[in-house]
DNA sequence: ATGGTGGAACGTCCA
């Protein structure tokens, strides 16, 4: 099973890549973030003419979420516990894997109000996942994280360990939601990987400067990581003309769906 | 403390 979890920063204003990741990469599994659509406007003509079942759940001009499938869907959740309405949690199954895709917020500076909503939504999602499921599935937790887990994960841990997404409160809270037993593909995979990051920011120059973070993640349950082969960060998406400011991400395993 | 860029939607928020 091909698995891919991306935040497109606008699926109508990245089209033409999204064609382009479905038929070049062809994932079996594609997890959206930033949709920046209301579901109404969803194009689901783009997945259905590449052969893909859709499902999403998004909002006017921020956040939204969505999961694209070879495979048809089994059980369909949106809104998985309170965000204030934000559109920023879907869950689905696919034969006997549960897949979540989140966009965790973003935060802001140390004792605002979107920081305090930022760590709740971790608390939430690991209170979530324990009520709801068990790491004895399998089980895939993935999406842009917003927070950066080893100093490997940022371009400079100094300058960046007060600032949101190096946190160390925000650490905390990414290593307490993948201490119930969630694995951490790429970083177990790809030890030795320096500075593997996964998104850069629009402004400064921070792409050429390779100024990035390590926000998006694919998180597996125990059982489900057994079967994990390879996972690759695809650098080559952010030098596009009009990137998004994300990667793909992509994981291979050794699991047939069907 | 501010500014740098991009998206949504068309003034200003969010990242």
């Amino acid at each position: 099973m091909k698995f891919i979890t991306w935040n497109i920063n606008s699926i109508r204003a990245r089209t033409e890549h999204l064609k382009a990741l479905l038929s070049e990469k062809s994932p079996d599994v594609l997890c959206l973030q930033e949709t920046k659509v209301r579901d109404e406007e969803f194009p689901v003509e783009i997945f259905e003419k590449a052969g893909y079942y859709v499902a999403f759940s998004g909002q006017k001009a921020y956040n939204g979420v969505a999961i694209a499938s070879k495979f048809p869907f089994k059980g369909l959740k949106k809104d998985l516990f309170d965000t204030n309405g934000q559109k920023r949690t879907i869950e689905v199954a696919i034969e006997n894997v549960t897949v979540i895709n989140a966009y965790f917020p973003r935060g802001g500076e140390r004792g605002s109000e979107k920081f305090f909503y930022k760590l709740e939504f971790f608390q939430k999602m690991k209170d979530y996942i324990s009520k709801n499921h068990s790491v004895d599935e399998l089980l895939l937790l993935c999406g842009d994280f917003n927070v950066a887990r080893f100093e490997n994960d940022v371009w400079d841990p100094e300058l960046l360990r007060n600032e949101p997404g190096f946190m160390k409160e925000e650490r905390d809270a990414l290593e307490r939601l993948i201490g119930i037993g969630l694995s951490d593909i790429f970083a177990e995979l790809n030890p030795a990987a320096k500075h593997p990051f996964t998104w850069w920011d629009y402004r400064g120059g921070a792409f050429k400067r390779n100024h990035g973070m390590r926000i998006d993640y694919i998180l597996s349950s125990h059982t489900l990581s057994e079967y994990a082969k390879e996972c690759t960060a695809e650098r080559e998406w952010r030098a596009k003309e009009k990137p998004s400011d994300h990667i793909p991400l992509v994981a291979n395993f050794e699991l047939s769906m069907i």
